[in-house]
DNA sequence: TCTCTATATGCTCAATCTGAGCATAACGAT
DNA sequence: ATCGTTATGCTCAGATTGAGCATATAGAGA
């Protein structure tokens, strides 16, 4: 019972990046493997590699993708299986710059529709789904406040970082298949709503990372990540609108931008728009340390 | 060399507490063993253990301390020992209310005296660390932005979150002991600037921990964590002061508070100052989703 | 060429927030 | 009663924010 547990350690890699090519809007995409029921991941090596050494050989072993920056998200144990084993598995998220491979990769909002709060859509996909969590609330007081923070309920405002928050109110209130047994006879009520699910905790580690990119993209200069060296404020604006899942107000949002002098103007256009050419921006690395970004929000609808 | 590794697992706590009662001015504490030079650890347990339930269970066993709410900080690996044995160590931190035990723990700017801002002595402590890093940086361009931006030089604010940057700093430049081998010949230049050293990666655990605990208490609550269920408004600046490590404007730091209705009041006051007596407050768990506490600071003496 | 549409970009204005400091209130000590 | 000390209320200018109007510059079509 006291002895020590010696366990399996994997690593788990959330390769996020901007699709800009296909679409007209950009979608926020991330590597997978398989179906795109999981993501790449192996476990820890012997030799002398260390964790960020292992992680990056599995993700070229297993996608052919070369990882960039690393950033820890969470470490996970498993239970026990009957021999006695267990897995830690510890999950990276890294940044991928545009590229036209993303076309091949998995679209995030799949995997959670209402957390893409663009446009109407994400209303029509959260509705039925708060309406199931508000009798799941019931009575309990705790469950009541923990809703309302989450989904921005009963004067509450919608915070784009409680992606993890929500997903797991999701998960206690048996919605999730990921969360066991739960009758099929719910599901035409939901249909499309409840998003993709992935194996083991697969899709919790994608919350988690898509949690911890909004948070960062606020304060630190990490969109500029996902973009190529020249891009216009259009184009960062919608990086960012793609990554906290909701419109931005495009003049705030420049005014925002250049008075940090966030981004450095070059003499070149880009001609492929249908008006007037904008004009194209570099980032400026020398002023970058209090960088702020959010803030020239578009109010959102209220949930009914 | 491509075999899979079992690795020992093991689990770390950081517990902060404020000492508000030794002194006048509250102090930063932590929980330390030996002779506060780690921090209660042990390995994952066999059974059904979590990894929460065996952090509790070490904690308990080495200090006697029962763990509240934690959250996990990092997760290191070890390089492998000659048997090809290697440790994964998963940190965490936790929050204790504060009480008359913490007098007993470790004062956590023993081990980063350049962190507290709070006095001038700060300044004292840094200066001479400065001069030092500006030797180390010499031409290198990408080593001055870093030290620019960490040590709030060349126009740069000082930024209360980077505690893990400026220890990775003082570590690269040769400046602290547990880098390895480091002549003694420079210490008597740096006495008492360089803190207290810790085994293993400890001290890094704790910047760690620093820089987490004071990104958190601006966005969330998490301030009211360490404090009694009755207090001033004094009292709680002067515990934003101790975690953040500077100095808050009085006045600024009320409203602040009050237009987020965070606290409310009561109708007792504190009797045992030496002016008007302050009214005691609690807080007010409704109004603290959108929870901002910082921001009413005081201007910093620049660095030279 | 002229017009229309679409996008980029500049500018204003009110409401709010922030940093700083002055003024008053309420206690104990002398 | 007076003074030192801390709590608390209030003002004011400057900066920031949310919202919207106005103008500039492109391609497409009449």
């Amino acid at each position: 019972m006291n002895e020590t547990a010696h366990c399996r350690t994997e690593l788990v890699a959330v390769v996020l990046g901007l699709d800009t090519i296909a679409a007209k809007e950009p979608q926020l995409c991330v590597l997978t493997t398989g179906e795109g029921d999981g993501f790449p991941s192996g476990p820890l090596q012997a030799g002398q590699a260390s964790l960020q050494r292992s992680l990056r050989h599995w993700v070229e072993n297993l996608t052919g993708f070369r990882l960039g920056h690393t950033e820890q998200l969470y470490t996970f144990a498993d239970a026990e299986d009957d021999f006695g084993n267990r897995a830690v598995r510890i999950s990276y998220m890294a940044l991928a710059r545009s590229s036209a491979e993303m076309a091949s990769w998995q679209s995030v909002y799949a995997y959670f529709p209402w957390e893409d709060r663009r446009s109407d859509d994400a209303q029509a996909f959260l509705i039925p789904l708060v309406r199931h969590m508000k009798s799941w609330v019931a009575d309990n007081e705790r469950r009541l406040t923990r809703c309302s923070v989450a989904f921005g309920l009963d004067g509450h405002e919608w915070n784009d970082e409680l992606v993890l928050d929500r997903y797991e109110l999701l998960w206690e209130a048996g919605l999730l298949p990921e969360a066991g047994s739960r009758e099929e006879s719910e599901a035409p009520l939901f249909t499309g709503c409840l998003g993709r699910a992935m194996k083991h905790d697969h899709r919790r580690i994608l919350a988690t990372a898509l949690s911890r990119i909004r948070a960062k993209i606020r304060y630190t200069p990490a969109v500029f990540d996902f973009l190529p060296e020249y891009f216009t404020l259009l184009q960062l604006q919608q990086a960012m609108e793609t990554l906290a899942g909701r419109r931005m107000h495009k003049q705030n949002f420049r005014r925002l931008v250049q008075h940090q002098s966030l981004v450095e103007e070059t003499d070149l256009f880009d001609p492929s728009g249908q008006g007037r050419p904008a004009r194209l921006y570099r980032f400026c690395e020398a002023s970058s340390q209090n960088c702020y970004l959010a803030g020239a929000k578009l109010p959102l609808p209220p949930l009914v």
